[in-house]
DNA sequence: AATCTAATTTAGGCTTACCTAACTTTATTG
DNA sequence: CAATAAAGTTAGGTAAGCCTAAATTAGATT
């Protein structure tokens, strides 16, 4: 069987990613996500987390139990794998223009959300060839130190 | 005296930076730009269009007279400018790469509102340094279509 | 000038995604 | 094991951005 559409399943919002993306991180370095932590973590209020939380679950991405504890549903790991996958292509290939880390780390939080596939494709192969060419880098470099 | 801030005056939301990127280019192209002109090629409805543009008077990002048209203000022909330069650069950007343009419009779309200023440097820097790579472009391409 | 039509505005609603304050449940601890 | 503290939930709100339907205004037509 295929997996139940819900209603027309429109794609998931940035902010269902970013929590997606956030729960993940969280089990991946503690081991579990609590509403406290993904709270602390996105610096959202408990209550807005708690009411994601079981919103993400009605969609079948979590699976919540009420004061215990979740874990993500193989669809929900997938979108969370997703957007880290994006999340990390993203700020791989700023790093490599020598922008600072918290720049990066601002406009991937955005960016992220709008990079359709062939996009993503195309700036991992531009990484990859550009990671080769550190005197092309380097020149790029030079340029944006001179103002 | 300096232009006074109506608030802590919140960066432009993406909405905002879209309906001005838009009525600019009406301006441009047609010589002004009415509420349906500016609802048809947003593909949103006259009523939200009305509201909006009364909010953007109210924000003092262009002059609007009710039943009749708008200008826009230095601050929004600013605004506007500046928008509008994001997503010319990031679509030159991805042109490089060889990127279907409907794939380009869509995601550059999303990306232009997430671009901070040392970024769009780095991006501009890089990309006039490709243009003059047409062999590196070429091995990204060719990976990019061999799949 | 009265009428018809296109453009615009207003009124009333909806959804997403956040908030604070108050309450409940679970976990810790003396 | 009762009392306190921490975590979680619920209730009630807000603001941005959108919508449709029902006025209203302006411009064009007879
Ligand atoms: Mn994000
Ligand atoms: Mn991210
Ligand atoms: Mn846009
Ligand atoms: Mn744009």
């Amino acid at each position: 069987m295929s997996t139940k559409p819900k209603s027309p399943a429109r794609p998931p919002s940035s902010a269902v990613e970013d929590y997606l993306e956030r729960i993940l991180g969280l089990i991946n370095t503690k081991g579990y996500a609590r509403v406290v932590d993904i709270a602390q973590s996105l610096d959202i209020s408990q209550a807005s987390v708690t009411n994601m939380v079981q919103r993400l679950d009605a969609e079948g991405l979590l699976n919540y139990e009420k004061y215990r504890g979740l874990v993500l549903t193989p669809a929900g790991e997938a979108l969370a794998k997703n957007i880290t996958h994006r999340h990390e292509l993203l700020t791989d290939f700023l790093k490599l223009l020598g922008l600072d880390d918290a720049v990066i780390y601002h406009d991937v939080e955005g960016m992220e959300h709008h990079i359709s596939p062939p996009t993503l494709r195309a700036i991992e192969a531009l990484t990859a060839h550009l990671t080769r060419q550190p005197s092309l880098l380097a020149r790029v470099r030079e340029q944006l130190d001179a103002n």
